[in-house]
DNA sequence: TTGTAACGTTACATCATGTAACGAATATCC
DNA sequence: GGATATTCGTTACATGATGTAACGTTACAA
């Protein structure tokens, strides 16, 4: 039986939010002024508006944040993938009935993977799980 | 080099317009009144309720609909796992730089899919291939 | 002690979504 | 033919999510 983690829907995440994010998995951990000035270029804003963003994202689950003297600094609660596996298996169970394998099937049939390509993936990743399981 | 279709971006569904789709998915071509009747258990509304989501479905690209006599008749634009795919792909975007390599690891390391049964799977989905390519 | 950096609170505009009434056109029944 | 029912387009409104930010408070720094 295959043991699997504790996972809420992945809540959705508007583009601003999404932006704030990113930086943080780019970044790494971060105080607000941080990210303010990491998205200066693409989304120019407001301190305030940082907080409130990034408090919005801890709220959902997203971020958690440590108090470092009197300044907050947030780090990612999950890496990327966390967050895009459970999306996907969302994505399964919405449009495919749960199953993964349909989903794989859709993405081979609608050429946005190659089924050849599929298969030396999932080897590699086979592989790979044998080294360090 | 691989022919990928075009698809757009996969617009968000509202917990009603989901239900909807997915009656059209199971029933196949059907009026605004057919699907009313399809949702009356779960999803009681007036029929303006039904045909307004209707209409923004298919103003989001889910649907198409045809003239029949003085009724419209609805179909989905697209199977699931057309869908699905398309969302997987945008997943992979968002979250694994567009790979979608790192989606399926994200999958395996998160226990969400088992290595095996995901090399299982695309033998499977490739030998599939081979025969009605 | 005065300015500045950080925070919480509060607010508001916009958009998406669910929900529906209303009136017009058309088909159907008596 | 007129009453009735069906189906559609238009319009509306409430709620919640998201972007955006001002404001007041508190505490440290010079």
């Amino acid at each position: 039986m295959l043991r699997r983690k504790k996972s809420g829907p992945v809540k959705g995440l508007g583009e601003l939010e999404q932006a704030v994010l990113e930086a943080l998995w780019q970044i790494g951990p971060a105080t607000a002024e941080a990210c303010r000035e990491a998205l200066a270029a693409s989304h120019p804003m407001k301190d305030s508006t940082v907080r409130t963003v990034l408090r919005r994202l801890e709220e959902k689950g997203y971020l958690t944040h440590k108090v470092e003297g009197r300044t907050y600094v947030y780090r990612t609660a999950e890496p990327r993938q966390s967050v895009a596996a459970r999306a996907a298996k969302q994505l399964a169970d919405r449009f495919c009935g749960g199953s993964l394998e349909q989903l794989l099937v859709g993405l081979v049939d609608n050429d946005v993977l190659d089924a050849e390509e599929l298969e030396r993936l999932a080897h590699k990743i086979a592989q790979r799980k044998e080294q360090k399981p």
